[in-house]
DNA sequence: CGTATACTTGAGCTTCCTCAACGACGGTGG
DNA sequence: CCACCGTCGTTGAGGAAGCTCAAGTATACG
């Protein structure tokens, strides 16, 4: 059975500076799952056995309070690794990744980290910078819910999906992938309802056009100014 | 002029596994620099061209806003690294460091950081960990503040803060260094005004004794349940 | 002793959540 | 192909948590 082929990686940053014969390397010790729609990719406070990048598909990653109550860490489109509990010393996941289409990752045994280092100490500044720019996306999200009110957190929550998982279509940008009112109250802290309330009057002024887990946003600048633009009305 | 004496960082997790020598090594790059009370460590936007290690004092890490509102990410209490955004490969500090009481941090220039991985790799799983914990705490911090309301967050606030710098005093833990209402509430994502009631009620159940920039933890058990209880009263 | 800064407390109001009911879409099986 | 049913979405009414506005009071520092 031969390596996997360098071209499914082509671009992905942690891999990028890597010599061919290293991503060579790399490769060899990965292998390509699928997961169908639905399926979880590992569960919060399962041991860490693995580490990903997601080829193809979309995650969802979910985190569960004792009470019961979820909440929506990020979206996962193709390109981005998930699940690098190993290389920050967690022995478990801190949250759940659930495949929210049909879905293709690559997955490294988290044992053989220690290998990939010692042969590829670049990784290392890859990996820094992946955790570095996840962590202040959250401190973002904390100044938001901090600072601003709930039209203003969903509009955001949209412009990201836009940008991350964003495909033109006819009218407009749709996240390529299903999403409901709930996922979206998750994402922003608030209920199903206040959404379902805000997309609707949106889509009175024409800014998104949505429906049944699906949301296509028309008018993403007048969205964006929503999103970045002072309480002025 | 010799070098530090190693002892400064004892027991200091990202320092803890190095050799004698390497120590050294680390320590003779290293310059202390005191930062008086009121004083800017570093400011948000600018160039980040030093990491350090706070020897003494209490920082406070706040973010502004584009409308001008401060959200007060962290504090920083001796043993802790901050301004670390070269590792993640930042070129900015994404956010202020203030001295909210006389302060010594020991400073590394930012282009020695190379050397200094080349020398002990080491240090790079250190500053992983490190900033792994900060991403697990902000995305705690996201959750709290999408589920829970103002009071348990506060209360939460509190019980973070008199693990870390929390001094015990006569009858209670104390705070160790000054901090307002206006300072929680920058934490919490509320006003000073809800602060202040809500100490205000505390103070009368005995929980707390507070006062100008001062907070006295009387009943830590007691606040402890209130963060992490269920709603029940 | 005066002034600046921090804290307290009340009253009214806004935002958003909760509760409730209904409507619509889409997949499944007869 | 149609009817059914589960899931998702919409919308209204009421209420509560917490913010805003507004005084007024204490504490430290010079």
């Amino acid at each position: 059975m031969g390596t996997l082929d360098p071209s499914l990686v082509d671009g992905m940053p942690p891999f990028a500076d890597l010599t061919p014969a290293d991503l060579d390397f790399v490769l060899s010790l990965a292998k390509p799952v699928r997961y169908p729609k639905g399926t979880a990719v590992f569960a919060q406070g399962g041991t860490a056995d693995s580490f990903f990048v997601l080829l193809h598909g979309h995650l969802q990653v979910v985190k569960l309070t004792p009470e019961g109550r979820q909440v929506v860490l990020r979206y996962v489109s193709p390109g981005e690794m998930f699940g690098i509990a190993v290389q920050t010393g967690r022995a478990a996941y801190p949250a759940t990744a659930v495949a929210v289409a049909d879905s293709i990752a690559l997955a490294w045994p988290s044992d053989c980290w220690p290998a990939l280092l010692t042969r590829c100490p670049a990784l290392a500044a890859g990996i820094m910078r992946t955790v570095g720019s996840r962590l202040d996306e959250a401190h973002l999200r904390v100044v938001e819910m901090s600072t601003q009110e709930v039209e203003r957190r969903v509009a955001h929550a949209l412009v990201r999906l836009v940008r991350q998982a964003g495909r033109p279509v006819g009218e407009g940008i749709r996240i390529d992938f299903p999403i409901t009112r709930e996922d979206v109250a998750q994402m922003t802290g608030t209920t199903l309802h206040t959404v379902s309330r805000i997309l609707s009057s949106w889509e009175q002024q024409g800014l998104v056009e949505s429906g049944r887990q699906r949301i296509v946003v028309r008018d993403p600048d007048r969205l964006f100014a929503l999103a970045e633009r002072d309480g002025a009305r």
